[in-house]
DNA sequence: TATGGATTGACAGTATACTTACAATATGGG
DNA sequence: CCCATATTGTAAGTATACTGTCAATCCATA
């Protein structure tokens, strides 16, 4: 008999089994990140950089005397937890932090010359770790899979707890130290 | 002049961008894995659950009776960090631990009444969180995403810290309590 | 100009996600 | 049977990745 309302069908309850799990977008998603961070530390062992250390350091080449509020945008990584990784930074010598003069609440951050060095040094790893990540797909699959997640996590940025705020960047351009 | 030797051309340093953090690879697993857990969190707010303790809860639900170490290869997630996930699991009364009497190292995991409920009830919420994932895109392009992702994922098991080993659930059969 | 609201960096708390190390236990080869 | 080797759970240490909260500071407007 076919149906003649517009009420929701109650779906039937899908049966719980690990198949379930591993086809779905989020597991699939928690993997790919593991196995990227697996690649990029291995690759780049000789620095002793993570990631989101290596993403701060060229936001902070990119935009030199920028804070930690808008770099947290600038790289889509929470506020709080950018406190610790730039700690890790400064002791590490990599960066700097000095106080603005003309906002008493914000520390400007530079990179030190031996920060630039280690950014310079490090980019071949980079680019070798990213290529590893998608080598075992075909080239044009390559192709493919990086446009539709830049198109998804681009359509979906305002869905993350931090979105991504690239312009905010441009705005400590006014108050330089 | 044409080249004719066989030495690696020094490819030219790729000038550092923001734009070289925002179109690579592993920028877009760590951004796009940021947004699967706000949604997934998001969703699931009235059952208290992470992605990673519904995945605990399947496989327990799943092969009941399983002890850590097989979980942790089935769900492919650390064994150390496992500890932490199962101990909150079992301070939620969710799931069981028991000692195995074939072998006194062991600790054998159950749902419990409750957990087994919970996992019922979250069901739906897990699935409307993984459609949201997905759902700026068209539908094909969700279809080869998830095709490309699950290819990927499979081929690069090996390059993670903790590969996937689902057939290691089995082996508890042969020793349940 | 005073004051309420916003911003900034810092801190505490929770939860992944990994590393190494260790004691208890199990197992297989001589 | 004995012993080297492996496995199991646990713990300590590091690093994301969030949630709150807080004091200091800034700023707009009444």
């Amino acid at each position: 008999m076919p149906r003649r309302t517009n009420k929701p069908m109650p779906s039937k309850p899908s049966p719980i089994t690990m198949d379930a799990v591993y086809t779905a977008p989020g597991y699939l998603f928690r993997r790919m990140q593991q196995i990227a961070v697996s690649i990029f530390v291995e690759e780049c062992s000789a620095f002793d950089l993570t990631p989101v250390q290596y993403a701060a350091l060229v936001a902070i080449h990119t935009h030199p005397g920028i804070d930690a509020t808008r770099l947290s945008a600038v790289i889509a990584f929470d506020r709080s937890t950018l406190g610790n990784v730039i700690e890790r930074l400064e002791s590490k010598a990599l960066i700097e932090r000095k106080p603005s003069r003309e906002d008493k609440r914000v520390k400007l951050l530079h990179l030190t010359k031996s920060g630039a060095a280690v950014l310079r040094d490090i980019m071949p790893s980079v680019e070798r770790a990213q290529l590893r990540m998608l080598q075992p797909l075909k080239p044009a699959d390559r192709k493919t899979l990086l446009a539709l997640m830049t198109q998804l996590v681009d359509l979906n940025n305002e869905a993350s707890r931090v979105p991504l705020r690239a312009e905010d960047a441009l705005e400590h351009l006014g108050k330089s130290s």
